[in-house]
DNA sequence: CTCGGTATTTACATCGTTGGAACAACGATG
DNA sequence: CATCGTTGTTCCAACGATGTAAATACCGAG
């Protein structure tokens, strides 16, 4: 691999003279210039990152702290924040947490300033304490705790409160809802959405018709369904936390040839594409996720030299997406 | 950030003696260990990679070159390569290509030696010419090309085989395929499987029958069984290159009122866990993915210093699982 | 008490890059 | 022709770590 100085004496020049035509320096003389630009085609010159980055103090890599890949919401969100950190020559290192405080605290301690420049997390269950962060970071979605990091997302009250609104204005009277947990922040504003539109139609609040769900995985959604079917009242509705929560429910249903929507409505959140084709294609919140990718960087990209500004709160915009499991076609 | 010169200051010692007990080196005097340790332990240490691989000539990163995150098999892929990759103390850098010839050339140029050690491609497109690498790599799936590169991935031709036996098996007839691509390796070989099923159980091969898929989504899927549903004699099965395909032709199914599996048999290929939940639930062609993740790993990091040996190929089990799309509850 | 050998530590150079200061070349000015 | 400011180039140090080799400390044997 040809370094700097290989170049520099193909094109008799010296180490410094290229380094400033590879980082566009202005003064250099034509001829000069020349001859290095063709001694860097003729090496294939490449810049030794770590070197420069070494000398620049700064790593060239934004960590992606997230509970696990397999999870659609996650690898798409991966995906467009790849693609995004790439607009400001950021490389993205994906660390997967599985969701656990273990996880999450290990990941954390992996990242250092030597490391990563910053970080984005997305962690359930962090405690205060927890957040000794080295580096800028930016966390997605709700958390519990009040910790001074700035966030991105949307406004999971309000988009809870509008799945459930439209379920009402169906005409659903025992609207169930999947995914309480305990230490998660999104799933206990989400409850609160939903609360707050059944108060909003004189709707009785059931805690019967909560369910927790430890992890949100499709399985999840399944065994929470079979419980709330197995009720002596069982639910006309259900809002799913997560879309892979509702797949769940929905297969939960087909098993018991409970039919979606006509029995039962289902609203999930998240908008994976998956939800688009299922059978009945799945009634979901849409954040706009490159919304929220970007954001997310732009945010990190902008502070990156101004390190304990006020943190910021960047809400991005989410839409609701009626499908077959809630309006038959 | 305290680097070991402040370590050193500290315990009194110099830099290299710190660096000998961070490193583990025998000879260093009990009571120097012993100070030099509570010196780290005060300061947090954590050793600078980016300086360190510059001094030992490696990066400690791999890279992995993909289509797109957001299709599920590649996503869940990559967690299990993440998850490979840290046995051997390495950081996973995703590249995603989305398919495009332009994309994996771009991506391919972003490797050198000095950002990665080694790669693990996953080409869609690339010709012959552009396997020019720099760093040790191991493709995954076939390549229509033949480059002296190694492979990790299952019997396509034997997977497919498999699949369109096990629909011949059911009497169906008139099995159709999804999913044929001029450039993609992987394609062909399914298709020959494919044939090969047929042969074997004497079925005629109908070239109206193979319907070509650009791209490997949902949406594919759907256009390509909308098709078939038109031809004046349609399938009685079909056997899709991939679990996206067979959901987007399930979902065209049900919207044609062709029922699954009584009129329609499907079978698709890669277990995703989506295909576990839809309604019916996938038959599917399961690789084991966590053995591909590792072997391929594993195979970088064995061939880390020998860069040409013979290049490997190493197969990795596959199985099928029978769902409902093909035998009804 | 010196010598020889081993155990332990240190100074120094180095990886490839860039910032800063010093320096050289140059035409223009007085 | 000396001086000056501008432009262009080079030299040197530094980023933080580690390999090499040289230097020092230590030990028992002669």
């Amino acid at each position: 691999m040809a370094t700097l100085k290989d170049v520099a004496r193909l094109a008799g020049v010296s180490v410094k003279t290229v380094s400033n035509v590879v980082n566009g320096y202005s003064f250099v003389k034509p001829d000069n210039r020349a001859r290095v630009e063709a001694a860097l085609e003729a090496t294939g010159y490449r810049p030794n990152l770590g070197a420069r980055n070494l000398r620049r103090g700064r790593t060239g890599f934004i960590a992606l702290v997230l509970p696990e890949l397999s999870i659609p919401y996650f690898a798409e969100l991966a995906g467009l924040v790849i693609a995004a950190a790439q607009e400001h020559e950021w490389n993205v290192l994906i660390e997967q947490t599985f969701g656990t405080l273990s996880g999450e605290r290990l990941a954390l301690a992996s990242l250092g300033p030597h490391l990563v420049d910053a970080a984005i997390l997305s962690p359930e269950a962090l405690q205060v304490d927890d957040f000794q962060l080295s580096v800028p970071a930016v966390l997605l979605g709700e958390h519990a705790v009040d910790v001074p990091i700035s966030r991105v997302g949307i406004d999971n009250v309000a988009a809870a409160k509008t799945a459930v609104g439209h379920l009402v204005s169906l005409g659903r009277k025992r609207i169930a809802a999947i995914g309480a947990h305990p230490q998660r922040g999104t799933a206990a504003l989400r409850l609160e959405g939903y609360r707050a539109a059944l108060a909003e139609a004189d709707l009785e609040f059931a805690p019967s018709l909560v369910v927790p769900a430890l992890n949100y995985h499709r399985a999840d959604g399944a065994a929470a369904m079979k419980s709330l079917l197995d009720l002596r009242n069982p639910p006309d509705a259900v809002f799913c936390f997560n879309d892979l929560l509702a797949i769940g429910a929905m297969r939960a249903a087909a098993e018991r040839l409970v039919r979606v929507p006509h029995d039962l409505a289902v609203v999930g959140f998240d908008n994976n594409e998956e939800s688009l084709y299922s059978s009945p294609s799945l009634t979901s919140i849409a954040p706009d996720k490159a919304a929220i990718a970007s954001a997310a960087v732009d945010l990190l990209h902008s502070r990156a030299g101004s390190p304990d500004l006020v943190p910021a709160d960047v809400q991005t915009p989410f839409s609701l997406l009626v499908r077959e499991s809630t309006v038959a076609r």
